[in-house]
DNA sequence: TTAATATACGGAGGCAGCCTCCGATTGGCT
DNA sequence: AGCCAATCGGAGGCTGCCTCCGTATATTAA
């Protein structure tokens, strides 16, 4: 089942070059980047592009998976680390410096993981599973409050990630992102 | 100096009428709202809304000034607060609440308040003021963390709104702001 | 090799939005 | 009433989105 012909040796071809280039676009330009550039760098017409990916979401899906998944290996491997909250704020922090890659991505991912009729949620589901496991890790342990949920620290995650990409100098997310840790209270 | 010569009755009225239909538009679409669908609501050609606003943000400018204005006027008020990190608290949070009636608004307030270039920095910025001197009372009562700067904190209010925004119920913004606010170690 | 055919390609064309420019119009003043 | 500076309006040039379908070609079978 699910029988899968291999593809015409000219749309491999043409698939692969799309994808390097909007990746170099998106890079460049952001997720708004211009679908008709892309092809045009691609040496490929808009209708190609448009065959091979339906949307705009399926391309950058497409160029994405392979980092999600990346980030679900890393929350595996950061269970075992000593310090459980260290460990979830810098699984955290890796996941916020891979969402500044494209501009406007972080709204992107951000919507995705709340909105299961998205494209993208799939795709991050097994992400988010992974991170929870080092959410409830803490919690047992007793190195984090109770009543946040993964998808409440997924969020303010994203959200530092958008408030840094919104500062001149680099390194804002992280900054923030202790804030957060740490708590604003004179203790 | 800087003598105003008064408009033309029409032109008072195309201008008066163009930010009526802004105020509607960019309530129900966003800030990216069609300028061309706003002149025709407006009953205008194109061009005058151009001549009357250069830029898209020349015409939000003029529609946000009053709140930016309103937001000062309620920073002074909660001065008199017995509070002092609730009045922020507050303060934040209605600021948050307002950059929430357009769609797409805190990423403009977020820029516009770290880029001195931007049309709307010299709008915000006798509001900011008033703010600081919010954050300065609570430091010196010892409410708050003495390392944290004003803009962090607005930037912080910004990233829980913008996050709210991106959570499918109401409410999502003052959670967050005041997980912000209590921390996230166990005490 | 060649012929047949499923597969894939490309870009014209229709639509919408941005912004500029300038001939047509009109309010206000004498 | 008549003048003219102020104002208007929208055509036009551009870019980007997306669809549709006539054309080209990789592959397979003969």
């Amino acid at each position: 089942m699910t029988e899968v012909k291999p593809m015409r040796a000219d749309a491999r071809r043409n698939y692969e070059r799309l994808l390097e280039e909007a990746q170099r676009a998106f890079a460049e330009h952001g997720v708004e980047a211009s679908l008709e550039d892309i092809a045009r760098r691609a040496g490929v017409g808009i209708g190609t592009l448009y065959r091979h990916f339906p949307t705009r979401d399926a391309l950058l899906e497409t160029l994405l998976r392979t980092r999600f998944d990346a980030q679900a290996e890393r929350a595996r491997e950061l269970l075992t680390h000593p310090e459980p909250l260290a460990a979830l704020q810098a699984w955290l922090a890796g996941l916020g410096d891979a969402t500044r890659t494209f501009r406007g991505l972080v709204e992107l991912t951000a919507d995705a993981l709340s909105d299961e009729s998205s494209r993208l949620y799939a795709s991050c589901h097994e992400m988010r599973e992974a991170g929870s496991h080092l959410v409830e890790r803490a919690k047992t342990e007793g190195a984090l409050r109770e009543d946040v949920t993964t998808d409440e620290l997924l969020l303010l995650l994203h959200a530092a990630s958008w408030a840094g990409g919104h500062l001149p100098g680099p390194g804002g997310m992280h900054r923030l992102l202790a804030l957060v840790f740490e708590g604003l209270r004179v203790s």
